[in-house]
Parts: structure tokens; C-alpha cells; sequence
DNA sequence: TCATTAATTATAGCATTGCTAGATTATTTG
DNA sequence: CAAATAATCTAGCAATGCTATAATTAATGA
């Protein structure tokens, strides 16, 4: 059977309907994170709030850690998209010294995100086939850094990347104060700028 | 009144079961985190493991956090008595290479433990007057590093614990793939130990 | 237009969880 | 041994994630 105009305009219509309640419980579900934490954000929370019943939002994500593993999908989409922008205006100083500073910007100004992205036990495939895109694109930013800097690209960009995240989450933890923050990261940018300067003899992990 | 011998006995044999009781729950707990992930980890299942009512744990503990807050004290006691040992005994190489190993060991080797420690939201105070014994310790085994070899020993010290935390924890979450964690170590040291040659001019973090 | 089919949505309930009031049993004391 | 104290258990509450089934709404074709 052919489908008629109408029939597609209204499997469009339903379509959209379909992505933008989608929209907004990720929205919904963000918000009262970063309010109240995760743990108020509960499917029957969520259902009251959008003003449907639950098994609603199970056909949408087929679970609560589906709820949270697309916001967390986003938050790696919005990262991504920050140091990008960091890394290609880049007004004064490094361009590594930028993109830190995006990436730990968005770490302390979201933290609940921050938390879904990291430290919430969400099945997100990182580094094999499945590993979404939005989070290929967040470290390719990282690795676009050191791409013609070193000679391992990868291990540098992982050690930096690594060195970011531990900054924010014991930060966003209260394990480290926030008061010397600035000097950390000045640190960390005297640290890998070092490879600029080096004299070194023998193999390294860093280009001349 | 006065006490009588006895009574002393009495009060002392119960003190003991009550310690041994309080330690067989944490251990009981780390085992079943270790094993099958801190969800398992439920009141109930723990009182049947010690064939004792529910009520009996919460008298210890107060509730289920409680439990959990005092497996990641055992974990920060531990990981203090790693890292100091680490660093006294040093064979070969610096000392922030043997204590950083430790640390990483010490992650990897229990990581549902150190995910007590940092990953779960425990609210263990960190940095204020309330900070238990066991973090200071394990924490000042870190100070200790960079003590006489830089000017902003704290800030450093940070820095290295964060650097270290990011690694660990990416690794824990298989964010990081353990294949190049050796390289990623060695550019850590590699970093750290600039402070030792690096000729620098004006103000900064690295002592000479 | 209107009955029939297909889709969407809601109701109501299950099992599990952390936690606790009140009953019960065991232990100590006089 | 009886009273008092301490230790422990039973049974249940409220909240959670999730789902089978019923109800309702929308789409279809004569």
C-alpha cells in the first residue's frame, strides 16, 4: 500500500510530538538534578511533571539509567562543543590553556551533568564501535591539543584529559578547595607546556 | 557505685563482640561490593550474611551510608599505609613514581573499594576540622613528595592526587583502556619531574 | 458518517529497598 | 528467683523501579 500525503503528515506530526517530549524529560530530568540532586529525579517525579503517566517514559528510554544515559549523552554533545569553540578562538594564551579551562568551567557550572557524564554508574560504551559520537567528538577536541605536538598524541591527550577530570571531580566532590583552584591549573599548564621547551636526549613522549 | 571486677569483664567481653561484629559487617560488605557491585550491597543481605536481624546493623551504623562511609575509612587507611610504604622503601626510581604506582595498584586492585572512597556520594568530610584521621594521613603521604622540592607544596601535591584520581577513576570506568597505562604513567613522571632540570626565570610553582 | 481497527495512555499493582515502632527474648542485677 | 535492663527480632511502612492489563483516543475504510 502507498502511503498517502496525509499519512505521512501524520506520522511527521507524531514524530515530532514523539522528539520533543522526549526533549523535554531530558530537560526536566536535568533540572531537578541540578536543583536537588539525582535522586530526586524519579520516574514518578518526572511522569507529574511532563503530566503523563510513567509507563510513558518507559517507552521512551525503557528504564530510569535510560533517562540518565541520554542526558548524559547531551552533556558529552555540550563538553564537546565547548572546548571546540575554546580551541579555535583562542585569544590569548595557549590553545591547551583555553580548552582546560572550558572543560573545567562546564564541569563546576554543571555539576549534576558532570556527575551523569562521570561518575553515576550509566553503561555508556566508551572507546569500541558502539561509543557514540558525541563522545568520539568531546575527545577528539582533546586530541586535536597535542595531534602535532608529540609523538603520542594518545597517551598525552589521555594523561591530560585524565588530569582535567580529576581536577573537577575532586572538586566537584569538595575533596579539594575551590580557593587554589586558579593556581592548579596554572600548574598543570607549566606542566604541559614543558614539552615546548625540554631539552631532552634519549626517547621521549614528547616532540621537539 | 563502684564497678566490681566482674562487671568490667562483662563490659569488656561485649565491647569486643561488638567490634568484631562492626568489622565482620564492613568486611562482609567489601566482599559482596567486590564482587557483585555496591547495588548488592543491601541492608537485608548483609543481616542475613551475619545472621542478625536488620535493626541490629542500623544500631551500629545508623543506616546504609553509615556502612558504606566506614568501608571507604578502612579503604583511605589503607591506601595511606600503601602510599608510606611506597615511599620509604623506594628502590629504584623516585619516590613519586613508587607512590604513584601505589596508588594505582591500589586502585586497581580494589575498585569497588575506591569507588567507596571517591565515586559514591558519601558524605565524608574532607579538608575541614571534622576530617577523619585516615584521610589526613593518606593524604599527607602525598605532601610529603613535594614538601622541599617545591615552593607551593600544597598545590602540587593536589595536582599530582589529581592527576592520579583521573587516571584511576577513568580506568575504573573503562573510560581509559589499560593498554597504554604504563605510557600514561610515564609521561605523568616525566612531567613531575621537570621540577628537577627545568631552568625557569621569574615566579613560579617548582622550587630550584 | 460511523463502526472497526490500531495506537496511545492510564490504572493499579508487584517486588524490592531503606528504615523503624513495638513485641520478645536473653542477660544482668539485687 | 524476680525485677530490671539490654539485646534482638517480627512485622510493617513508605518509596522506588517497573509492568500487565484495562481504558481511551486517534486513524482507517465502507
Amino acid at each position: 500500500m502507498v502511503e498517502t500525503p496525509v499519512t505521512n503528515r501524520i506520522a511527521e506530526r507524531k514524530l515530532r510530538d514523539k522528539q520533543s517530549r522526549r526533549a523535554q524529560i531530558i530537560s526536566v530530568a536535568r533540572r531537578i538534578a541540578e536543583l536537588e540532586g539525582w535522586p530526586s529525579v524519579t520516574v514518578r517525579r518526572l511522569s507529574d511533571e511532563i503530566s503523563y503517566s510513567q509507563p510513558v517514559l518507559y517507552a521512551h528510554f525503557g528504564s530510569r539509567e535510560g533517562i540518565l544515559t541520554a542526558v548524559a549523552t547531551e552533556g558529552f554533545q555540550e563538553l564537546g562543543l565547548a572546548m571546540e569553540k575554546a580551541r579555535k578562538r583562542l585569544k590569548r594564551g595557549s590553545t591547551v590553556q583555553s580548552v582546560a579551562d572550558a572543560y573545567l568551567e562546564f564541569a563546576a557550572s554543571s555539576p549534576a551533568l558532570y556527575e551523569a557524564m562521570f561518575s553515576l554508574n550509566l553503561s555508556v560504551p566508551f572507546g569500541d564501535a558502539a561509543t557514540p559520537s558525541e563522545l568520539r567528538f568531546a575527545f577528539s577536541q582533546i586530541l586535536e591539543l597535542f595531534q602535532e605536538r608529540s609523538s603520542k598524541p594518545e597517551v598525552l591527550s589521555e594523561l591530560f584529559w585524565a588530569s582535567l577530570h580529576g581536577i573537577a571531580e575532586l572538586t566537584r566532590t569538595k575533596r579539594l578547595p575551590p580557593s587554589r583552584q586558579k593556581e592548579r591549573v596554572r600548574a598543570l599548564m607549566e606542566l604541559f607546556n614543558f614539552q615546548k621547551r625540554k631539552q631532552h636526549r634519549g626517547q621521549t613522549l614528547f616532540a621537539d
